[in-house]
DNA sequence: ATAATTATTGATAACGGATCTCGAGCCCGA
DNA sequence: TCGGGCTCGAGATCCGTTATCAATAATTAT
């Protein structure tokens, strides 16, 4: 994994100094597949002896947004999730399960194409797509799981 | 707009008492097109004449949330924002602009369709969709508003 | 209609993720 | 090597949200 000269770059390109932390904090996020939270960043490091402060991870996982390496996400948890972009699919969508909390990532050429015709008819300029599909995932529904509905059963059409 | 007697029917049919400000705080989410924060629902109260405590109104957004009838959304702006589903499209996404922070909702069937068939593809039983897209409105482009990029100019092919 | 019962309300405290502060220390160019 | 400037990081702070609990309001039974 020599991504982490890519990020070097950017540093060097904005005339920011390369630092070791900066270096460890990109290493652990180019180094896993995962959407990782900044508390398991920090267990990352601390697994390889490296024992960075929050703030530093904060700041560096900032830089690598906007580089363009790195997206951060939010699914709902009450904290955001960072993925490096490498390797994944470009514009992809997430199927988040809300029993196991496990996410899986989709890609469709349908959907690319739908989000763009979107913006189009709009005359929208888009920076950044987004879907998420949030519900049960197979091995839940194999496992006996269900989604409960607690609302109304039709809220709408019986007025 | 009588659609406050839904919420309160979804009250009593969970067996929780119908009080003054659950319906106050319902009048003013179902009174209101726009995608509200929790300040700017208090804030309206207040011009009502009516002074409801925050974790009222926390507390009264969860069950309407819970009904169905109202939608939470979180733009990234560091807290959440509602907005009732009544005269809107179903599953229906948002165009975010990061410039003036106006949000429109978008709807196409094409989408919906590629959507479920996302879902049919993974074996996934989906609760809800949300699609954002974020960039620039057409408004704010005709004003000579740009987005700038500052990130790594083709971070993937040049390695 | 009235009293008993039960749940809600709201000021305040607590919580948690994210950000800010600022002195000590590191990076980098000269 | 040396010096100026930026970074690091422990702790304080911010801010949205949730929990606490005595006073109060809504519902049920009489």
């Amino acid at each position: 994994m020599g991504f982490v000269h890519l990020f070097r770059r950017y540093l060097r390109e904005q005339g920011l100094p390369v630092t070791q932390q900066r270096e460890a904090i990109a290493e652990v996020v180019f180094g896993s597949p995962e959407h990782l939270s900044v508390e398991e960043i920090e267990a990352r490091l601390r697994e390889r002896g490296e024992r960075i402060g929050k703030a530093t991870i904060y700041r560096t996982l900032e830089m690598l947004v906007k580089s363009g390496l790195v997206a951060e996400h939010d699914f709902g948890e009450g904290f955001k999730r960072y993925e490096h972009l490498f390797g994944q699919m470009p514009s992809h969508g997430h199927l988040v399960c809300t029993e196991c909390g496990r996410v899986t990532e989709v890609q469709n050429p349908e959907l690319m194409r739908v989000q763009e015709e979107i913006t189009r008819q709009h005359g929208f300029q888009a920076a950044r797509y987004r879907l998420e599909i949030y519900g049960l995932c197979a091995a839940c529904q194999a496992a006996g799981r269900t989604l409960e509905w607690e609302g109304l059963t039709c809220p709408i059409e019986t007025i």
